[in-house]
DNA sequence: GTTGAACCTTCAAGTGAGTTGAGTTAATCG
DNA sequence: CGATTAACTCAACTCACTTGAAGGTTCAAC
């Protein structure tokens, strides 16, 4: 479907973007790096990649960062990103608020707002939008460095644009939310569910950094799977992937859905059915270091559950590592990361891997919102052939 | 790991490369295709297609296939793969023989051949290689038309020709084995695993033509699971995705892995249990007629267990669709179809799908060895921008 | 039946990007 | 200090795609 439409033919222009973003992935790769290295890695020849970098010094993409010296020969001239060359936006519109973030393209926040919502119709939060962008000006982040901004939404979004799919948020199935995005901010915009932008967070500036392949579990509302394959977002044939809080596993000796097991929302459940009322995200910290029966009993079911789903995913996808995310707690992501059982009959039980099998994010609460913007950044970043769709 | 040691630069002659795959490929698919058509679908301009195909013309990958009338006017001529322009060697090595198949470019089986073996260490099996293309020779096979092998083995094979690693074959983890084969068979080889290989020869030439990105179930010694995503194999960071025989699904009370209860050996287990011995396929098949209350029985538990494997990979990957393959008689395959329950909570419940959820698939019982021809002619006929690995 | 619009295809000139090979500069090693 | 090694640059070259004009062929409208 998508192929059909892109227009993936190669020629000299689009050779030329694609080598760029080749130079800039492997700079940001390696924090910093020289031409002749470059060179090399690329296949290139030295006088192209020389050619592209100096493009991309002339457009501020990136700066001379040092010298190497220590090897016989001409010291070789070291470039990075300039971090200023450019800013993403990160918007989340979630069903009670809009949620923003700027970075830079280094991944560094410049500046974040929050604008609570009554109703989250298109007409009631894209006018919010434009004053998010007017406020994120006041705050310094110049509006002509952005180069695009990401947008998470809850429900099935699709890749595709068509509209008659069911989304949690009202009014928004009925159009292309792409396109009305994109006319409201003045910049190219992504569309992408919460735990792909989390993924990507994790990725450009959290516990996934320099990691191409991997799986995110995403503690949102429920539990979402972020696949990051080749170091961009894996979104199945239709952009639906990732639904893992649906798949059933066993439990007290019976079925029971991932998400009722493993989520806030399981936990928020378990807690109240004690009588332990929590509201905030900071309630369940506190109650964390209490850690009453009712907690423990939940860590106990949520870590079994979650080891399940860890031996599904590595069995099925053969990720470098899976990244634990989402809006609970530091400390309980850290405990759920401790506590999960890593399965023996896997295929990722194997003696030379590069990063533990499991692993917390670290990128804390607001990783949809941050990951929307380094969404942005990685593409900006990395080589690619067809246009984004 | 493998994209620092690829050269994946492009340049003129690198895109010329990736343009001729992708009218290659435009032809495949649509069976038959004008210049002016592809030059549409991928962005190139009729020029630049048009040479393409002038070429492709002289080098015998396509032929003349007719007018398209009907239409105001120059009636476009259009071309179509040429059959003969090559052939694939598809090699299945397993403990006991050495299965080979020869197909051509559009995928009809040329010749198939099988050599018991009584030992399977490289140097058993290499000499019976020989022996293979000798005979696929005098069958017919020109050897300079043959473009390259695709070879079928057990165990984790890994992408990264990295030894150590437990292999079923005995000698195979010391050596690198496409090294060894590609000296051998003088031809370029690429190693995948059976679903893998299988999930090929659905796309080529069985039920999933046409299908860029679907997942095949592969019925095997156990359960295999082979991942196609954007028209080409998914292996995942380390080339071992796809080991979904061992994922956990309830049953009966407890959690057993998968291939427990949905496979060749389960079902002979089974059967076993009931006093009834099977020990060919067509036994299966003769069974599956008279069905006994144990071939009822597996057939429920199994497909109650496809159902829950099901679940998991739409909501995990959002494929196309579910192709069951391998092994087994054609009437099981479309009986474990047919029973299979499809569940209502997944992304793949919706009105507008192309396909249906859970398909039988059509290559029958040699899908791994014909699939690894087909993975060859897959790979001929499609884009890439990097060489495979 | 004639005219014209629509469409495919080719020719020839032009452009952009990467490659090649020689030459320059600057560290390190002996 | 000179030889070696390595990064980098200059200029000429090549390759593949694009552009624009021209030539053909079919269908449809008048």
């Amino acid at each position: 479907m998508a192929s059909t439409l892109l227009t993936p033919g190669s020629n000299a222009e689009r050779s030329r973007l694609y080598n760029r973003g080749l130079v800039l992935g492997h700079i940001r790769r390696e924090g910093e790096a020289g031409r002749a290295e470059i060179a090399r890695a690329s296949g290139l020849s030295t006088q192209a990649v020389s050619n592209i970098i100096s493009d991309l010094l002339a457009e501020g993409w990136v700066v001379e960062a040092g010298r190497r010296l220590g090897q016989r020969g001409l010291p070789a001239v070291t470039y990075a990103i300039r971090a200023e060359a450019g800013a993403a936006l990160g918007v989340e519109i979630r069903p009670d608020a809009v949620l923003a973030a700027w970075i830079d393209m280094s991944g560094h926040v410049l500046h974040g707002e929050r604008i609570a919502l009554s109703r989250a119709r298109p007409e009631d939060v894209l006018p919010v939008l434009e004053r998010l962008l007017a406020r994120g000006q006041g705050a310094g982040v110049a509006i002509d460095a952005l180069i695009g901004a990401g947008v998470v939404m809850p429900g099935p979004v699709g890749r595709t644009g068509l509209s008659g799919l069911a989304t949690e948020l009202p009014g928004w199935a009925e159009i292309d939310a792409r396109a009305a995005l994109e006319r409201t901010l003045g910049l190219p915009v992504t569309v992408e569910n919460d735990a792909n932008t989390a993924a990507m967070a994790e990725r450009v500036m959290g516990a996934a950094q320099g990691i191409d392949d991997f799986a995110c579990l995403y503690f949102g509302a429920g539990l979402g799977l972020g696949l990051v394959a080749g170091g961009a977002v894996f979104g199945g044939a239709f952009g639906n992937a990732g639904e893992i809080g649906h798949i059933p596993v066993p439990a007290r000796g019976g079925v029971q859905r991932l998400e009722d097991l493993a989520s806030r929302m399981a936990l928020a459940r378990r807690l109240a059915d004690a009588g332990l009322r929590t509201e905030t995200v900071e309630d369940l910290e506190t109650l964390h270091a209490a850690c009453p029966p009712a907690y423990a009993d939940w860590l106990e079911e949520a870590s079994a559950a979650l080891g399940h789903a860890v031996q599904i995913l590595e069995n099925l996808l053969d990720p470098e590592t899976i990244v634990l995310t989402g809006a609970l707690p530091p400390v309980i992501l850290a405990d759920l990361v401790a506590r999960t059982p890593l399965p023996a009959l896997s295929v990722a039980n194997r003696p030379d891997r590069r990063h533990p099998r499991l692993i917390a994010g670290r990128v804390g609460r607001r990783a949809a919102t941050l990951g929307a913007a380094a969404l942005v950044v990685n593409t900006a970043l990395s080589p690619r052939l067809v246009a984004p769709s």
